[in-house]
DNA sequence: GCCAACGTTGGC
DNA sequence: GCCAACGTTGGC
């Protein structure tokens, strides 16, 4: 099983809308080494819910429940592009009962090479295994 | 193909 | 509100 975490805007889709819809598509993503990241999901794979912006912090635990597909809300220009942009489907898992703030993230030795902390401008990104569960510990 | 201008993201 | 990082666009 692969980990993954992807970020939202609390303002524009919060974990609280999230966990209310009990599914969501992510859509809208517009960057092409973040649209790799989403064609590299498997379901079952687990996701870190991360408030960027406001709260700064990792929220709760995703599924994947959903592979890889075409995103509805892209253009109609999928004849011409190599890969058109895609959507995957998430469901809730778990919320930590207590959020890991980037503070915090940025203390941890163990989370150094976090994607999070180096490209802060992705917003679908891979995270190993180790760093993980060092994450949920820190949430738990 | 280079690079300046510009827009967006996201932390502070 | 500001600014750094960085992706995209468009002129040349």
């Amino acid at each position: 099983m692969n980990h993954w975490l992807v970020k939202s805007e609390p303002d524009a889709y919060s974990w609280n809308k999230f966990v209310q819809e009990g599914k969501a598509v992510w859509d809208g993503v517009r960057n092409y080494q973040a649209r790799n990241n989403l064609m590299a999901m498997k379901t079952g794979d687990q996701v870190l819910f991360y408030h960027s912006v406001i709260g700064k912090e990792v929220v709760g635990v995703a599924k994947v429940c959903r592979e890889a597909y075409p995103d509805p809300t892209a253009g109609a220009n999928s004849g011409t592009a190599p890969t058109p942009w895609v959507v995957v489907e998430l469901e809730p898992l778990m919320p930590l009962p207590r959020p890991v703030t980037l503070a915090q993230l940025k203390a941890e030795p163990l989370l150094a090479n976090l994607a999070l902390l180096r490209q802060s401008r992705l917003s679908v990104m891979p995270i190993r295994p180790d760093e993980f569960e060092c994450i949920l510990a820190l949430g738990c």
